[in-house]
RNA sequence: GCGAAAGUGGCGGAAUGGUAGACGCGCUGGCCUUAGAAGCCAGUGGGGUAACCCGUGAGAGUUCGAGUCUCUCCUUUCGCACCA
């Protein structure tokens, strides 16, 4: 045996013998447990990052175990490759984004493969092939034939100095990325895939995700929101009637007979002192029409960004409309307001606002001179107070006052008596809302799938026929940052409509790059179908037994392949219903982030490989300096790794430097995996030590000759010494089983093997008896870690002279008797306190413990002159005396 | 703003409601070496000569016993529908 450990020779050899016996080449077999193992297909970006070493070690660690452990195991490995980077790049490069996409993806993959994962490399897929994004036209068809696609306006952020729409992450403080100018918000058709169509079961079903963290599931039940209230009308008054029917007059679009709000509080209806609506709400554009005050203010709504965080955190503003309507009950009449915190997608695009007992109607109130009303008052009678000295408003259930006929219900009783009242009038009744919208999937860009719909100005619009699929998008053309090269492509975009043969123009938009990973972990399962979307080799491999990926998906991408699942299972495609048995969600990979300030302004982010940081007495990075120029530079904390922070850590280099195996060793050890990891080179030459020292340990040990390990068999008694490394050999195997197999603790599974290491390095029995013990607790050791550092272990399992590969070895189970102890350790607490230990045989009875705790001489003397009022014991464990 | 999580030595972290700090990094001392590196041995939360005392973001509560459970607050991270 080689003395040295040399990462890169003994890596190239484990990857050769597992490419050469085809290892992971995963087939249907009948009467074996079948494991699906998967990681979110990367994006491919270019070069691998440190979550992607993350992710795809957890998953290759799970899937070695549970093949040990006996399981027909699948883990394959695809690419996410439609999206907006690949533009992004093209726009820099001027290069079309399918040869960079391409180009990535044999780069990465070649990463991949450096890493020693346990994939079937057969099955690759990459969502930009024709071949895979034709099945998503297809399904598009289907589902648009089922009403389950259909066509609506949507909102965008719009560039108006490029004309084109802005991805969210295109609109920085709320200015376009390229132009600066200020965006707006912009309506245009779009589809839409009705996923509210699914909110129930998609809700209901999570209670059946018991393999799901908690917080994904409360994420998700959250994100659908459902919530049972009041829908009612309030009619117009006089004002608003006449402004609406003089439109009408006018041959203006509908205008709705009443204004229309949800509401989950519909005890507190007698306290509405102003209606709300947003700023597209139909009236506020009636109102907007005749008064340019109001009609300024609406436009100014219109600008900014569409996303929901901007429109929350922005400044709550309101204008009055001078427009009036009348509550239901007392015919009051009440101001409606335009407010630009008022969501159009959400209910009816207008609530009903009650000051005293919404917090942010009271704020409302308070800036814009309304009255408040108290209608709710606390049950337990201390009603006077209310409504006297405004400090804020009162939010809770209650009691009903000053609501005619409603006064004195509690409020639980109030919504339903008030939801009666309004239905018997015809104003209102009960309903559910859902915060879950429609899932819309146009996209006003080249490099993704298109959507298969031809227009034609005879037919309409006509869906491609199955038989013209798929749509293919052409690959040579570079998008330039303004609107969508394939709308200029004119051998794209004219065609023949296939209804009546005409002159036509076909779609341009293309679908959400989430429709390509909505369904990717079932094409897995027949990758090499070209005749179906899926076979039936899908109901053998489904669900996927694990899957895992970054929290950052806990609610779109897995909502979104929830959806798809039961959409597919409602076409007859598939027989499950939800796709992932098991989710485990990974933490960020975090480093430090190191910037300055450049003299134009603009801020220079400096990789943290290049910084010799400076620390205050406290130990706590205070400023560094860069060892390229030696200049200053300021430190901002830690930040998950990304381009645009510059403080990414290359996994090549790593590989490179110290090997896959010790790359792997880190990313499992340094953090427990759901938990964010702290980048730490020091941590990675502390694992590159320990593989060292683990093989000059098998080295050293080997070199006195290979024996077979001891197995319990006779051959005179085992000293002290060597019952005890036995003993944690087995303790040090169940653990481990334990950490990975149902814990997925592996840093805790690591820090058990490196214990059991130190104790095979104190360990010095040297007759063959002890040497056996020796092999004994080497081999367990190298088993446990082989799921993580599989090369360095494949090659010492041969050392320690075995013929099988150590990934076709079975998992072990502890021997039962090696555990067995004669004496256990029992802590003796006086008041909760500490103050002693006691040795006794296990299984030992209460009152013995009891009286071991009372006989210990520390114990005593925190007992002096003191009764024991209670004494707790925990067998084996402990005993608490209470004095 | 809303939703979800996390806060423990100098650092990463460990601890089924039962010994706080496993394991590692770093640091200190020693051995080895011409020297350095590597390796090996010992030590390493704070205070105290010691007995002991204090310590898990802050404050309350439940419990014989709380890092762990409950509530309030603070800080950080993730998501918010066109980044993937």
């Amino acid at each position: 045996m080689q003395e040295r450990y040399e990462a890169a020779v003994v890596e190239r050899a484990a990857q050769q013998y597992w490419q050469q016996q085809g290892a992971f080449t995963a087939r249907e077999r009948a009467g074996v447990r079948k494991y699906y193992c998967l990681s979110m297909f990367p994006y491919p970006s270019g070069r691998l990052h440190m979550g992607h070493v993350r992710n795809y070690t957890i998953g290759d660690v799970l899937a070695r175990f549970m093949r040990m452990q006996g399981c027909n195991v699948l883990q394959p490995m695809g690419w996410d490759a439609f999206g907006l980077p690949a533009e992004n790049a093209a726009i820099a490069n001027n290069r079309p984004p399918a040869a960079w996409t391409r180009e990535n993806i044999g780069y990465m993959r070649g990463q991949l493969r450096s890493l020693g994962l346990a994939i079937d490399w057969s099955r690759e897929l990459a969502t930009c092939d024709p071949q895979y994004y034709r099945w998503n036209q297809w399904m598009f068809l289907r589902m648009r034939e089922r009403g389950l696609a259909y066509k609506a306006s949507g909102v965008v952020n719009w560039d108006p100095l490029d004309q084109t729409v802005l991805a969210n992450e295109q609109v920085i403080d709320g200015r376009g990325w390229r132009t600066g100018a200020l965006v707006e918000k912009r309506e245009i058709p779009m589809y839409y895939l009705r996923i509210t169509a699914y909110a129930q079961d998609l809700l209901a079903a999570l209670d059946t995700l018991s393999g799901w963290p908690e917080r994904v599931r409360l994420m998700q039940a959250n994100w659908i929101g459902r919530s049972e209230g009041v829908e009612l009308s309030f009619d117009y008054a006089a004002d608003a009637q006449a402004l609406l029917g003089e439109l009408r007059e006018a041959g203006a679009a509908a205008v709705p007979a009443g204004l229309k709000v949800f509401t989950t509080r519909a005890d507190t209806l007698f306290g509405v002192t102003f209606m709300a609506v947003a700023a597209e709400h139909p009236l506020a554009q009636a109102a907007g029409r005749r008064d340019a005050r109001l009609a300024a203010f609406i436009e100014e709504c219109r600008r900014g960004s569409t996303m929901e965080a901007d429109v929350a955190t922005a400044e709550k503003r309101g204008m009055p409309t001078g427009l009036h309507v009348r509550h239901p009950f007392t015919g009051d009449r009440i101001p409606v307001f335009v407010a630009n915190y008022v969501l159009m997608t959400y209910g009816e695009g207008a609530v009903m606002g009650v000051p005293a007992h919404d917090e942010r109607d009271f704020e409302f109130a308070l800036r814009h001179d309304i009255p408040i009303r108290t209608v709710v008052a606390p049950a337990n009678g201390a009603c006077e107070n209310v409504g006297e000295a405004w400090q804020g408003e009162y939010a809770e259930y209650g009691v009903l006052v000053n609501s005619g006929a409603f006064t004195g219900l509690p409020s639980l009783a109030a919504i339903d008596a008030i939801a009666d009242a309004l239905e018997r009038e015809g104003r209102g009744r009960k309903r559910v809302q859902w915060r879950l919208r429609d899932w819309g999937i146009s996209r006003q860009r080249y490099w993704g799938c298109p959507i298969p719909l031809i227009h034609c100005e005879r037919c309409g619009e006509v869906a491609v026929p199955d038989d013209q699929l798929p749509v293919v998008l052409p690959e040579s053309l570079v998008p330039d940052g303004a609107g969508n090269p394939l709308a200029r492509c004119a051998e794209f975009v004219s065609c023949r409509c296939p209804q009546c043969g005409g002159a036509a123009r076909r779609e341009t938009d293309t679908m959400d790059t989430f429709v390509d990973s909505s369904w990717y972990f079932l094409r897995y399962a027949s990758a090499d179908q070209s005749a179906a979307v899926v076979d039936e080799r899908v109901d053998y491999w489904l669900p996927v037994d694990q899957y895992i990926g970054g929290i950052e998906h806990a609610i779109l991408h897995l909502l979104y392949s929830r959806f798809w699942t039961r959409a597919m299972r409602d076409l007859g495609l598939v027989k499950i219903s939800e796709p992932f048995a098991n989710l485990f969600t990974q933490g960020m990979v975090l480093n430090h982030i190191w910037s300055r300030r450049l003299p134009d302004g603009r801020r220079q982010y400096i990789n943290p490989t290049d910084v010799q940081p400076q620390y205050d007495q406290n130990n706590e990075r205070v400023g560094g300096v860069s060892l390229v120029d030696h200049l200053p530079v300021e430190y901002e904390g830690l930040g998950t790794m990304s381009k645009s922070k510059n403080n990414g850590v290359d996994p090549q280099a790593l590989v490179e430097q110290y090997g896959a195996d010790t790359a792997r060793l880190f990313a499992m050890s340094a953090a427990p995996p759901e938990q964010t990891l702290e980048w730490s080179e020091e941590g990675v030459i502390g694992q590159y030590r320990f593989l060292h020292r683990l093989w000059k340990s098998v080295h050293d040990h080997v070199s006195g000759g290979v024996l077979r390990r001891y197995s319990g068999e006779p051959g005179g008694p085992l000293s002290e010494a060597a019952r005890e490394l036995r003993r944690l050999t087995h303790h040090t195997l169940a653990k481990v089983t334990h950490d990975i197999g149902r814990r997925r603790t592996f840093n805790t599974a690591i820090a058990a093997v490196r214990e059991l290491f130190n104790a095979i390095g104190h360990y010095a029995e040297v007759d063959a008896l002890g040497r056996a013990v020796r092999q004994e607790a080497l081999e367990i050791a190298v088993i446990c870690l082989s799921p993580i550092a599989p090369h360095v272990c494949h090659t010492l399992w041969h050392e320690l002279g075995h013929e099988r590969a150590v990934i076709d070895e079975p998992w072990p189970e502890p021997d039962p008797q090696a555990l067995a102890q004669s004496l256990v350790e029992l802590v003796v607490q006086v008041n909760g306190k500490l103050r002693g230990r006691v040795q006794l045989p296990p299984g030992a009875k209460s009152q013995t413990a009891i009286e071991a705790a009372l006989a210990d001489p520390t114990v005593q003397r925190f007992l002096a002159g003191k009764a024991v009022r209670k004494s707790i014991h925990v067998p084996d464990k402990l005993v608490n005396l209470v004095v």
